[in-house]
DNA sequence: ACCCTCACG
DNA sequence: ACGTACGTGAGGGTC
């Protein structure tokens, strides 16, 4: 193959395309995405409306229909309610919320010009069913939008259903092969699959019994459920029963899920047409201004630059529609050397002002404003028998150029492709940490495949974190952060295996001589330990010991309970003992042992955005939960060592997070009790018993302590009592005495519940975003989760913007050290350092960590050094 | 796949 | 009336 830069015609099915989407469906999903509290200018909720509109303008910006339509559900009973009478009898209401946000929507369609279909008796998505088998006949291909999984069953060669899993931005697209690779059936299959696992959502019982799995396995085997119901006699057991008792539910379960395609609906295709989406949008801007949608004013300002004209121009426009070649230019690289003399050229006009997104995923793309470029991967820019290492050699050699990178996860992207990530050679937007200080779900990045969506996200995102505060926290903190977390977890852990196969043995032995005597206790045969079941059976039918708590699935054996029954028989503490043994070997000992690499190290993945709060997450293995709250537990920590010549720093945080609280409610009494350096549990305890510090008991000090967790988390007088083990009342009574001495903390905590609630968000202090969709919930339960939850994320979030800026400034004051991070534990830092490095590392670290911030409290960091974890702390 | 249990901050 | 403290990840059992 010759190499070079080709321009192509864009691959694509040249069939006119038809977006039909589920009205009512899309509606749902938006509504239970995004808070109620966004409201229209007379104060109705219109978060419906809103998202739908979101999704509706990416459908045009990413699809370009030829035709739009939008189906809804009519009132009224469809052909389902007269044939089967419980059909959707029990399915909740429409919330009052969401109700009259239907005719808005509809007016706003109608006001845009486009078609919303309804037919009294039918339901949206026998509209889709009608409507894709049309456009068929006409030559068309559609595009199905919905989150019923029934449509699934309407994927042909010409329909495509983009799935909406979650919210309205978390899409799949699947056609014929993505639905058999995903769920493995066919489109024909699905009705059957449906009769035989149900749909709870959609009140289709199937067979009680069986799910996902089983069906799945049936359908493979006999391919449709009425064969499978015919084969019921070459099952056994459990199966058989299920299958020939079930029969009738799964048969009216099919004929539930199947979609009707023949609904009687007279298409009026001219009105479905859309001559021109860079007229739509013009014609939309005003409304949607209007309805104070203006985050998406710029989506449309950008569909309408893309399709030619200046965006502001509200004057309709006299172009025809815009051919493939007014859009972003494409050109293919299809030789190793195109794609090199492409680094070069970039290499050479690179400037920050002059960013590229680059996608990784089935072939490599690139886009900024004018061009997209493409380079095939498989059978194409590395010829046939491509590896994946192959390609991802090819990213390394492009990040590790100097450029302004946009990617959709670049932490990813480094690792595996093995590329420089710290310092300097970073990228320019990490669309995946944009999302996550947005409050966004990740999909949101995650779900830009291409690299053209990737360029036009990042720009829609710098202006939206500018917009909330947090540019600042994603530039010097997020951002450089990766490439600590990458150099983290290359660093990995050492580990002494032989410290730790000790440690095993001796677990082991301990718990063999447990397990005896636990049989002997309960003088039963031997049974499976490990199974909450078989050890419920055991405990409270055949000893009779009093059962406490139930769970879904028979009685609670957790610690808690047992420890309620530690008086009642000898056996119940060896049970606990034993099962604090296998956890410590399973987990700790062997897990770890099964992760050492060839220099006995262990290589953690961290992520950056895997917690809701701003934390970071730590797997295979979990290193931020490695034991220490028991003594037997804390011994593991020994076998965390430093190499012969090294040692390990360790250093953490103290009380972050009652600071941060401190901090942020202003409160006179407990910002001056961290100012003079007091225990601040000790110094709460002899405000609230109104004692001097010195006659401070330990129980007081205990108490206090509890309230204190209590109150970072959003407390109830039930959770406070059930961890101090004295009556609700008293819990009462003393949430009572300490908001009394601290009233701003009280303040302080309602203020965010309050923010929560009316703006449908909280905020650290550098301006990380939690959203709190629960305060929508109708239900009372989830709406004071997300009190909690509000009143909570600040704090936590807070903690970790903070060490995350530490750990950024610390890597970036040990530059040039042999000194390193190697482990983060939410308030903890750990460095690695060369004995005679130690002091200064050590000294650098304290440093940053206490400057990190500038709170009305002083910011303690207390250092400890070792030759193991267990020592250094 | 989901539940229970339990390890950490 | 109801469920109950925030945020995670891992191992094992059961269906």
């Amino acid at each position: 193959m010759t190499g070079g830069v080709n321009v192509e015609p864009p691959v694509r099915d040249t069939r006119p395309l038809c977006v039909v989407v589920d009205g009512n469906s899309l509606m749902y999903r938006a509504f239970h995405a995004l808070p109620d509290t966004l409201t229209d200018t007379a104060g109705q909720p219109i978060n419906a409306v809103f998202g739908f509109m979101t999704m509706l303008v990416k459908l045009l910006a990413e699809r370009k229909p030829d035709a739009l339509a939008v189906a809804f559900d009519e009132h009224g009973p469809t052909r389902r309610h007269l044939k089967y009478a419980d059909y959707k009898g029990t399915r909740p209401p429409t919330p009052e919320t969401l109700r009259p946000q239907f005719p808005t929507l509809k007016e706003l369609l109608d006001a845009m010009g486009i078609a919303a279909l309804s037919l009294e008796g039918w339901e949206a998505d026998d509209l889709l069913g009608a409507l894709s088998t049309q456009c068929e006949k006409r030559g068309m291909r559609s595009l199905l939008v919905t989150g019923d999984r029934d449509s699934f069953q309407l994927i042909s060669d010409s329909a495509r259903v983009l799935y909406t899993r979650k919210g309205v931005s978390d899409t799949v697209e699947l056609g014929p092969a993505e639905l058999l690779e995903a769920y493995g059936v066919t489109p024909s299959q699905v009705p059957d699959l449906k009769g035989l696992m149900g749909d709870a959502s959609d009140n289709i019982p199937g067979i009680p019994g069986i799910g996902e799995k089983t069906a799945l396995k049936l359908l493979a085997r006999y391919g449709t459920l009425q064969n499978a119901l015919a084969g019921a006699d070459e099952q056994k057991g459990k199966l058989r029963e299920r299958l020939e008792t079930g029969a009738g539910s799964a048969m009216m379960s099919l004929d539930l899920a199947t979609i009707d395609r023949d609904a009687p609906i007279d298409i009026d295709w001219p009105r479905l047409m859309i001559p021109s989406i860079r007229e739509l949008c013009v014609k939309s801007k005003p409304l949607f201004a209007r309805y104070g949608f203006h985050s998406i004013v710029p989506r449309l300002d950008a569909v309408i630059r893309s399709e030619g004209g200046a965006a502001d121009s509200a004057a309709p426009a006299a172009r025809t529609q815009p051919s493939p070649a007014e859009e972003r230019r494409v050109s293919t690289l299809d030789s190793l050397d195109a794609l090199e003399r492409f680094a070069q050229e970039r290499r050479a006009n690179a400037s920050p002002d002059n960013p590229i997104a680059l996608a990784f995923g089935e072939e490599l793309t690139f886009a900024d404003e004018t061009r997209v470029i493409r380079a095939p991967l498989a059978n194409g820019l590395l010829g046939d028998g491509v590896h994946p290492g192959d390609a991802l050699r090819l990213v390394k050699s492009l990040l590790d150029n100097p450029e302004p990178w946009i990617l959709a996860d670049a932490k990813a992207l480094y690792t595996q492709s093995g590329a420089d990530a710290e310092p300097g050679a970073r990228a320019a937007w990490d669309a995946s940490l944009a999302a996550a200080l947005l409050g966004k779900d990740k999909a949101d990045a995650a779900g830009t495949a291409t690299a053209s969506e990737l360029f036009g996200l990042a720009k829609i995102q710098r202006a939206e974190l500018e917009e909330t505060g947090a540019l600042e926290l994603y530039e010097t903190v997020e951002l450089p952060l990766t490439g600590v977390l990458v150099s983290m977890e290359r660093a990995g852990f050492l580990i002494n295996r032989d410290e730790l196969e000790a440690i095993g043995r001796r677990l082991t032995a301990l718990e063999a001589t447990l397990r005896e005597e636990i049989f002997s206790g309960i003088g039963t045969a031997p049974f499976n330990l490990n199974s909450p079941k078989q050890l419920g059976k055991a405990l409270f039918d055949d000893m009779k010991l009093p059962s406490g708590r139930k769970t879904k699935s028979g009685y609670s054996t957790d610690a808690e309970t047992l420890e309620s029954l530690a008086e009642a028989s000898p056996v119940v503490g060896k049970i606990l003992d034993w099962r604090h043994a296998v956890k410590l070997r399973s987990t700790y000992i062997d897990g770890l042992l099964g992760k050492l690499d060839g220099q006995g190290r262990v290589h953690s993945t961290f992520y950056q955005t895997a917690a809701i709060t701003g934390r970071i997450s730590s797997n295979e293995p979990n290193l931020q939960n490695i034991p220490t709250r028991t003594a037997q537990g804390r011994e593991i920590r020994r076998a965390f060592a430093a190499p012969e010549g090294w040692t390990l720093i360790d250093a953490d945080y103290s009380q972050i997070e009652l600071r941060i609280l401190a901090h942020l409610a202003q409160d006179p009494r407990m910002t001056a009790a961290f100012i003079n350096g007091e225990d601040i549990h000790t110094a709460m305890a002899a405000e609230v018993n109104g004692v001097a510090i010195k006659d401070v008991t330990g129980a007081m000090r205990s108490a206090a302590k509890a309230v204190n967790f209590g109150i970072v988390y959003g407390q109830s007088d039930y959770g406070l009592a059930r961890s101090l083990g004295v009556t609700r009342q008293e819990a009462a009574a003393m949430i009572e005495r300490y908001f009394a001495r601290y009233p701003n903390i009280r303040l302080y905590l309602d203020d965010c519940v309050a923010q929560g609630r009316s703006r449908g968000y909280v905020r650290t202090i550098m301006g990380r975003r939690r959203l709190l969709p629960e305060f929508n919930s109708p239900v009372a339960a989830t709406r004071k989760f997300g009190e909690r939850a509000a009143m909570n994320a600040p704090v936590q979030g807070s903690a970790a913007d903070i060490i995350k800026l530490a750990m950024v400034r610390a890597a970036k004051a040990l530059r040039g050290m042999r000194s390193r991070l190697i482990l983060q534990v939410h308030d903890e830092l750990i460095l690695e350092s060369p004995e005679d490095e130690a002091e200064t590392a050590a000294a650098i670290l304290q440093e940053q960590m206490q400057g990190a911030a500038n709170l009305r409290v002083p910011l303690v960091a207390d250092v400890g050094m070792g030759k193991t974890w267990y020592e250094s702390k």
